[in-house]
RNA sequence: GGGGUCUUAGCUCAGCUGGGAGAGCAUCUGCCUUACAAGCAGAGGGUCAUAGGUUCGAGCCCUAUAGGCCCCACCA
């Protein structure tokens, strides 16, 4: 016997209920089971200084929709969460907690700092996990890591030591991204560039022994003429041949630097020579090598300027700036100033303006592991849906430069290089070395940077199953199934997991890379925290419930497009859900009044079948629209099907028979609305979990749970073939009823005898079986159905149905021209379908081309419309007397 | 500069390998019919950006054009 249900959907209570059940019996746990598949995920783990968005919302509920729909068809299905260190993020918010207890982030030092930034981990790290947990995300938190988790700092070393000795991480003085504000370096993929509107400098520069003669040279950034070396022009300009290798007085400075000859120099743009500044600038970096060039730094950490700017030395960059410009203007040697748009390299996490700089750092060489990335993509060992993010992918690996690795960071995994403060040896190492092994003195100190964030991360895959301990997890769950995640962090992330995991393990560290857009705001605008834009994830499911926020990050939207996220789809999410909760209402209602343990077949009705027959159906295409990743559209047949088959029809179809009292028909549509309903509640659960589940158990006695419960299945026994295409017919008469009865605007409670006449035995046999349905759905008083239209009004009301007609005596409602201007819109449309299949079945082209299927279907149309049009003309004509 | 992507009903978007244009919201009409007014029954509304091409057949494939968005890029 089932419980009843609530008269209204309360999901708040439901949901936090049934996820505490959930864990409490462990349904989330994978455990290694030799006797089922594996299927894994690994969950792109949240910042520790993370609060739950909608790109974090979306990216969770894809990923809890895979693991459950793979649990529920018998995987052994572990979704493997954690959280990550966010290195400077991280960093950045424990200094600003500092400073606010007037605490200096130098002053406590290195090890205190870290105890803070401990400590603050521990405070918010579990933050976003409770609020995934809100989501309904069924991971296994029972394995829940860390990326400075041991486990997984042990796999750091381990990786940056075999890196180290194969040659591919190395350090070196070269041009990095400089942030003056958060004071490290960071990497290309950590640069934004963004066109601002700025000048462009003209400045003569004098030759020396040359009265009056100058170069000019133009710059973006004239604060940067400190650092000067040389001046280069192209090896082919006219105009400067004789230039080069003269000397340059360099303004300001009492320097002189040479005129070089570079083919790197662009004669077109400009005036054609361009002033060389090794330190800070990439391209100059280059020309700087290969003239060998003094490279000069002229910025301290916080880009003011050093020492080396003699009266400038101590100003900001672009106070400097300003300064040396007016003095490049009383000096005569300012030529002009244009207004200039160009790009500037800004950090992503601050805003700053980068500045490239040469400082001693770490790198990863990415010649050899980029290759076997790019040949992951072309073996297909690794899958990007959509398709087309594997050419975002390749392209920029392609043109992929070395990966600067260092930070200049406290809160991270520290490199594990050891410097000797006797004889300068370096040695890498898992462990501080006893001894120098160069001089055997016992004064060794460890580097002081840390790790990029991304270097932890890009091992995540395999380093939270035990890598590099051969663990059972490992050899099982590994390599990993689907990676989910958004287009904006293929290149952070994605590229760095594959080239890495292809290094370590020798494969792709998953199958499928399953990639989704961004959640916008109703504008379309990026949902921001300095616009105020944003939807608090959070807030939705306090007000709708976490099965419609889940439903709303679903529907309508394709595999890496970008979506809007507004209110209005939330409550018709939310409306939705609500029709499940009622329907289910109405059926428990009535199950307890009958609830047959089983029935015979043959006591299943027309309609008994026909809808089975479409769970049949929707299972088999909805499961497969899911192996293929395409959510969007395997929900929307699910809820086309719960509402508008089951709801709207099956349900009124089968109200007549649980009314009655004849049991074995009662029995027989309480077995199937039931068997309809766990089958549908069952292909939503990966979608809406806390309704369905809801739902589940209280439709059956025994405590059990949807979500470890059997995936449906095609059953042969429900394929109805005949029966589907009887109630479709019917239900064409039905709305053909409605269609004109609204038209004739016939009061709703005002009943009608209906005759359906038709010569086809066939038909009149699915109208006598159908019978019923036309007193609830057809309004309809009495149903007489007969081969001919013997006793019936010359002025009744026709609805023209494939090999028959339905009659509607309506006598005083009857209005004969608009009868026929019915009818004649009817002839419109049949002749227009007509037409059309006579085109094509009079193209020889198409008879000899087509498939034969497709043929058949056409002539079976013109056969149903020539039919059909005949019906219709006999009536016309009929009315017109 | 290179690449990607989009242009489908008033709005927001689906449309899987080419075979008679769909959903949600909005609008209009009528219904509180004992699961649901967060609902029911009906209706209107689209030369699928434009121009060519391939095909028996194109929203879907190819080419060009226009407009929007995004990413990558060392032009000082």
């Amino acid at each position: 016997m089932a419980k009843e249900l609530e008269k209204t959907y309360n999901p708040a209570e439901i949901e936090e209920r049934l996820y505490e059940k959930w864990e409490k019996n462990k349904y989330f746990h994978a455990e290694v089971d030799r006797s089922r598949k594996p299927f894994t995920i690994v969950m792109p783990p949240p910042n520790i200084t993370g609060q739950l968005h909608m790109g974090h919302a979306l990216d969770n509920t894809l990923q809890d929709i895979l693991i459950r729909f793979k649990r529920m068809q018998g995987y052994s299905a572990l979704w493997q969460p954690g959280t990550d260190h966010a290195a400077i993020a991280t960093e950045v918010k424990v200094i600003e907690k500092l400073k606010s207890e007037g605490i200096d982030k130098n002053e406590i030092g290195r090890e205190e700092f870290l105890k803070h930034a401990w400590a603050w981990k521990e405070e918010y790290g579990g933050r976003i996990v409770k609020q995934l947990k809100k989501m309904g995300s069924s991971a296994d938190w029972d394995r829940e890591r860390f990326t400075m988790d041991e486990g997984c700092s042990e796999a750091v070393l381990e990786v940056f030591i075999k890196l180290y000795e194969k040659g591919y991480i190395y350090k070196g003085s070269r041009i990095i991204n400089w942030c003056p504000v958060c004071k490290t370096s960071i990497s290309d993929a950590e640069v934004e560039h963004e066109d601002q509107p700025g000048h462009f400098w003209h400045i003569n520069y004098p030759i020396v022994g040359e009265e009056n003669r100058f170069v000019e040279i133009a710059t973006t950034r004239p604060e940067t003429l400190l650092g000067d070396t040389a001046v280069a022009v192209h090896p082919e300009d006219e105009r400067y041949k004789d230039l080069i290798g003269k000397m340059l007085k360099l303004p300001l400075t009492d320097r002189e630097i040479p005129v070089i000859a570079d083919e790197y120099v662009d004669p077109e743009f400009g005036t054609g020579c361009v002033k060389i500044t090794p330190a800070h600038d990439p391209n100059d970096f280059e020309v700087g090598r290969r003239h060998h060039l003094e490279e000069i730094n002229i910025l301290n950490d916080d880009a003011t300027i050093n020492e080396l700017g003699g009266k400038y030395a101590g100003m900001d960059r672009y106070e400097a700036r300003k300064a040396m410009v007016a003095d490049l203007e009383a000096l005569g040697l300012l030529v002009k100033v244009a207004d200039h748009e160009h790009s500037v390299g800004t950090h992503d996490r601050c805003g700053t303006t980068v500045e490239p700089m040469i400082k001693p750092q770490w790198f990863v060489r990415m010649k050899e592991m980029g290759e076997a990335a790019l040949k992951a993509v072309d073996t297909e060992d690794l899958n990007f849906v959509p398709e087309r993010f594997d050419k975002i992918y390749k392209h920029w690996l392609e043109n992929i430069r070395d990966w600067c690795i260092s930070r200049q960071l406290w809160w991270g995994h520290r490199i594990p290089a050891y410097y000797c403060q006797d004889c300068g040896e370096m040695t890498v190492a898992k462990m501080m070395p006893e001894k120098c092994p160069a001089c055997g003195k016992a004064n060794l100190q460890q580097d002081e940077d840390t790790l990029d964030t991304w270097f932890s991360s890009a091992l995540w895959p395999f380093s939270t199953l035990g890598w590099p301990e051969e663990t059972e997890e490992l050899s099982y769950f590994y390599p990993t199934d689907v990676l989910v995640t958004g287009y904006d962090i293929i290149f952070f992330w994605v590229v760095r997991m594959v080239f890495s995991a292809l290094e370590q393990t020798g494969k792709s560290p998953f199958k499928y890379v399953l990639i989704h857009g961004l959640v916008r705001d109703s504008q379309g605008r990026k949902m921001s925290k300095s616009l105020g834009n944003g939807i608090d994830p959070l807030e939705v499911i306090d007000k709708y419930g976490a099965d419609a926020l889940r439903l709303t990050l679903i529907t309508g939207n394709a595999p890496g497009n970008d979506m809007r996220f507004y209110w209005e789809r939330v409550e018709a999410s939310r409306n939705f859900a609500n029709k499940i909760w009622n329907a289910s209402r109405f059926i428990m209602m009535n199950i307890e009044k009958a609830d047959p343990a089983e029935i015979t077949p043959e006591a299943l009705t027309m309609a008994d079948q026909w809808i089975l027959s479409k769970l049949n159906a929707l299972i088999v295409s909805v499961t497969d629209n899911m192996e293929h990743f395409e959510l969007g559209v395997a929900v929307q047949k699910i809820y086309d099907f719960i509402w508008e088959e089951f709801c709207d029809w099956y349900i009124e179809m089968v109200k007549p028979r649980l009314y009655s009292d004849e049991d074995t028909s009662k029995g027989a549509a309480i077995f199937t609305l039931k068997t309809v309903l766990i089958g549908s509640l069952k292909l939503l659960h990966p979608y809406m979990p806390f309704i369905t589940e809801e739902i589940f158990c209280n439709l059956q006695d025994e405590e059990d749970s949807i979500m470890i419960s059997k995936w449906p299945e095609y059953q042969k026994k429900y394929e109805f073939p005949e029966e589907e295409f009887a109630i479709e017919t019917i239900k064409e008469a039905v709305r053909g009823i409605r269609n004109t009865r609204t038209s004739m605007n016939v009061a709703p409670n005002r009943k009608a005898k209906v005759y359906v006449v038709s010569e086809n035995v066939k038909l009149r046999h699915v109208f006598e079986s159908g019978r019923v349905f036309f007193a609830t759905l057809g309004m309809a008083s009495e149903v007489v159905i007969q081969e001919d239209k013997t006793g019936i009004d010359s002025d009744a009301v026709s609805v023209v149905i494939p090999n028959g007609m339905i009659y509607m005596p309506f006598a005083e409602l009857v209005d004969v021209s608009k009868e026929i201007e019915r009818l004649e819109k009817e002839e419109k449309r049949l002749d227009g379908e007509i037409a059309r299949v006579n085109g094509m079945l009079n193209n020889e082209r198409f008879m000899s081309k087509a498939p034969e299927a497709k043929v058949q279907e056409e002539k079976d149309k013109l056969t149903k419309y020539t039919q059909m049009m005949a019906q219709v003309k006999e009536q016309l004509a009929h009315l017109r007397g």
